[in-house]
DNA sequence: CTCAGATCCTGTGCGC
DNA sequence: TGCGCACAGGATCTGA
């Protein structure tokens, strides 16, 4: 479900639900797993904690604490939402100290809670391999993404999607990205030019920053921590329009899996 | 090493 | 109406 955007737009909900440094008074979970496992001694470490800030990591939520660091991972279907009320699928319950409950939903079970001392931070496996950020590190420009496509003979709309090379790109704007600059799903990497990288990674920063602004996308069950809806939905271009007119040429737009994931592009707009 | 495919799950929507 | 199948915003593991 959550691409940089939707998981950009939870972050900036649950700092606005969390702004006077709460206080971690119960947590509990599920009985039933997600990604990972955690123990009940390792949940009631954070018991007493406050919550002193929430940041964004990749396509990771952040909340720091005094002396740990919640890992919060949405996978497909993760949400958070602030209500006494148990619904299905609920998997985790922070109890604050001004009495509200935090909670995390997941049907899909593809996301993930976990708890890890500050000190292990830099050693997480899952922090060490990631690549640029397009939204927070200025040095993602063309010349950058040219330098490291050079050796991969993968589809730029996979190696866009990885996350050890360029975080926070998903199945949606991938296809968005590269229809905004031109370029087809399926070139190889190393065959773009370093205007091409220039294309993609301007296309890349635009489209972003556009969802961001409208609160992300909202296909089926996306939700903000407030539970309101996205609504870059509304501008997708390519993304979903299998056989619609392409706005700019008129041409049918074209899809077809790439990579296990449904890729989506103008035929006569986007070049090899 | 790189890359494609299977895998982990539940819910939804479609065709029959 | 009901059933089975395909597919869904992600990341990781396996094996070619």
């Amino acid at each position: 479900m959550p691409e940089l955007p939707e998981v950009e737009t939870v972050k900036k909900g649950l700092e606005l639900l969390l702004t006077k440094q709460q206080v971690i008074i119960e947590i509990s979970k599920s009985s039933k797993k997600l990604r990972n496992s955690l123990s009940l001694r390792q949940l009631s470490q954070v018991k007493n904690q406050k919550i002193l800030k929430i940041f964004r990591k990749a396509k990771y939520i952040i909340f720091e604490l005094s002396d740990y660091y919640i890992i919060s991972h949405l996978g497909m279907t993760g949400s958070w939402r602030i209500e006494d009320e148990q619904r299905k699928h609920d998997h985790i319950k922070i109890h604050l100290n001004d009495r509200r409950i935090l909670t995390y939903n997941d049907p899909r079970r593809f996301g993930v809670f976990d708890i890890i001392k500050k000190m292990d931070w830099l050693s997480d496996s899952r922090f060490t391999h990631l690549g640029i950020d397009p939204v927070l590190e200025s040095q993602f420009n063309g010349n950058y993404l040219f330098k490291i496509t050079r050796k991969s003979k993968k589809p730029i709309k996979n190696f866009i999607m990885d996350q050890s090379q360029i975080v926070g790109v998903g199945n949606i704007y991938a296809s968005e990205s590269l229809y905004l600059a031109g370029i087809h799903p399926m070139t190889q990497a190393f065959r773009l030019s370093e205007m091409s990288c220039h294309r993609i990674t301007e296309a890349i920063k635009e489209t972003l920053f556009n969802a961001i602004e409208c609160g992300g996308t909202t296909i089926s069950d996306f939700r903000q921590a407030g539970g309101s809806k996205g609504y870059f939905q509304n501008l997708l271009l390519v993304y979903g329009r299998e056989n619609k007119a392409c706005n700019f040429c008129n041409s049918l737009i074209e899809s077809q899996m790439l990579g296990g994931r449904n890729t989506f592009w103008c035929p006569k707009c986007q070049k090899v």
